[in-house]
DNA sequence: CGACGCTGAGACAACGTTGACTGGGCGAGA
DNA sequence: TCTCGCCCAGTCAACGTTGTCTCAGCGTCG
């Protein structure tokens, strides 16, 4: 800890049209017409406002403006996550980011930790402050709450899961076929007990990444044995305990379909710890950094995170900008990584 | 794609006080008071009003209400990182954010990239928004533009980095000590020809570590080798370039000091594309998930960014809540983890 | 030489809200 | 019974800005 020289009083408070205009000798409309572009004022008079306005420090007060002018927008959006911390939040709040910096709008940012009323809190802070659009990764499976605000002209795309009994925008991966996809290439290394691992299905695209399973099993006329299915809390430590416990059945799975990314960590953790790691297979839903690198690598479906945050923003200025056509669901695919770990074949003692 | 059943139609506009107080036959005032929570209003007329913004979905306008209060808070921070989606920033994003959530106050985020102009211009969007105060891990090493708002009452933190050429208040990790340690570290293992792989000097943090480096050296009587220094731009590929420029030297480094993340993961990538990491000793500044996982584990300096996070939004809001105290830097001391990576001994060639 | 149009700047009101003040009604004390 | 004071709700103006309207000044054309 260091000590600084001076305190940092605040001492003036911040400088106004009024009195800009009142030290280059203009009326305060003039101020506005300069710092709005306005063609029609004298170039001189626009360098004397303008050496005034700089001398004074003064900033126009967008609060201020917008509530004056007639759209009332604010040129910020409201974007409510999962948390912020986790890499498919962040990197989402970063592609929607880029495309709202292009167009000079701010981002406003929320964290749900999954929970509904957390969800709604944030949506109305947001909603209060006259945001002109959200983008939300919805916590919770009724968004009607939103229904007035909608109509009142506030902009919403979904991302990752749909809006509940609420007619909006929404990008999201293909949770279903990607699940599909990562257990069919299972069964083609020879698995036929596959283990299914997620989060509980009261997330929504849980229940889908579930359903993908499901049906892969199906389509293969592989029989569904709940026993190896685990539902749990998401979180690494329940995930490492739900392996263990599907490891040390008398009956134990040869691969594992983790879908959630702190369920693949948690998984992949598990099997380490028991030595199981080359005899085990593994595929993973949501690509997670140094998943190449780890031995073996851990094969993934990688959602195209990139793709849905820009999908979704653009969809919302889109809105923004004036389009009122039907609302849509747009669906980004997902995509197979091979590294390794999904393509151990069924060695063990085979179950059929 | 799937199509959405109806267009959401923005027709009315958003209801006011005005509309509340007229359906509820009140006074404007008398509506705000009651969303004020003034005390004297009589109950039933409260519930008469509540009843009434119910029914139109009333919502008040935080903009307007925020310029016509005298302290014109807006309950808004600004926040401004190196990126969103990297870990680091988005831990800190999100610590921030939850001392900010306790009081009320969204959190504006806005990504840097390292470039002082883009820090320029968002302080600037976010000043002209009227935030309450600013949260910044700055990119350029001079913020004395920020001095006029600074009087003007907007408060603000800076992070990782202090402010060049401005009197602000800084929580930044030691950077010095956690360089220093990494690399006593190392000698203690041993090892007398230790590497330096970082970001450039430009980069104050990367200027600290190197000096931590070099001083670790001096204290040992080990001679500072520039053959074995790299400062690249941050950024894998780049790192593992430089790795591999460094392990094939004819008389390379039996130990690696990285000093950033980036440049941590590209290191341990070359090492393990040239079969080396059980054989090079290394340690990195900065921790990152599954640094535990991997064989050898990867030993780090670990920062406490949830503890820089939470004590740069306790003194911005302490400074919001009227503390006008002498500026301070709080520095925040590091952490050395023993994984395995940084434990290897020098056994290969020596060279003393 | 007068009317007209145009250019460029100011006056005024309003956005939605709240601070300061006002005023009506009612109970209590003289 | 009258007055004083208190309680509670209303009126008015203002926060900093911009949309609308007005108007002064000037050049042009008949």
């Amino acid at each position: 800890m260091t000590q600084g020289e001076a305190p940092a009083r605040s001492t003036r408070s911040r400088p106004t049209m009024r009195e800009v205009a009142a030290l280059a000798g203009v009326a305060i409309k003039t101020v506005s017409r300069v710092f709005n572009g306005v063609p029609t004022v004298d170039p001189a008079i626009v360098t004397r406002v303008r050496e005034a306005a700089d001398q004074l420090g003064y900033r126009p007060n967008l609060t201020a403006s917008s509530l004056r002018r007639g759209d009332g927008r604010t040129a910020t959006i409201g974007m409510l996550v999962e948390d912020a911390a986790n890499p498919f939040s962040a990197a989402l709040t970063r592609t929607v980011e880029n495309v709202a910096r292009a167009r000079g709008v701010l981002v406003l940012v929320g964290s749900l930790d999954e929970d509904p009323a957390r969800e709604r809190e944030l949506a109305q802070a947001l909603v209060d402050r006259r945001v002109d659009g959200l983008v939300i990764v919805p916590a919770g499976r009724d968004q009607s709450y939103l229904i007035n605000e909608q109509r009142t002209g506030t902009r919403m795309v979904f991302v990752d899961r749909e809006a509940g009994l609420l007619d909006a925008d929404a990008v999201v991966s293909d949770n279903r076929q990607g699940a599909l996809t990562a257990v069919e290439h299972l069964i083609k290394a020879g698995h036929r007990r596959i283990a299914y691992l997620g989060d509980r299905p009261t997330i929504p695209t849980a229940a889908q990444r579930f359903d993908g399973y499901r049906h892969a099993l199906e389509v293969a006329h592989l029989p569904y044995d709940e026993a190896i299915v685990q539902q749990v809390p998401a979180g690494e430590e329940a995930a490492v305990a739900a392996t263990k416990r599907l490891l040390e059945l008398p009956d134990p799975p040869t691969a594992l379909f983790t879908s959630q990314n702190l369920v693949t960590i948690g998984a992949l953790r598990a099997l380490r710890a028991l030595g199981l790691q080359d005899t085990v297979a593994q595929v993973g839903f949501d690509d997670f950094p140094l998943a190449d690198i780890l031995n073996p690598g851990i094969s993934v479906i990688a959602q195209d995170v990139e793709e849905v945050g820009r999908r979704a923003a653009e969809m919302l200025f889109h809105r923004l900008d004036g389009d009122e056509s039907p609302t849509r669901t747009v669906t980004v695919p997902t995509r197979l990584i091979e590294r390794g770990s999904g393509e151990i074949t069924a060695g063990g003692p085979r179950h059929d």
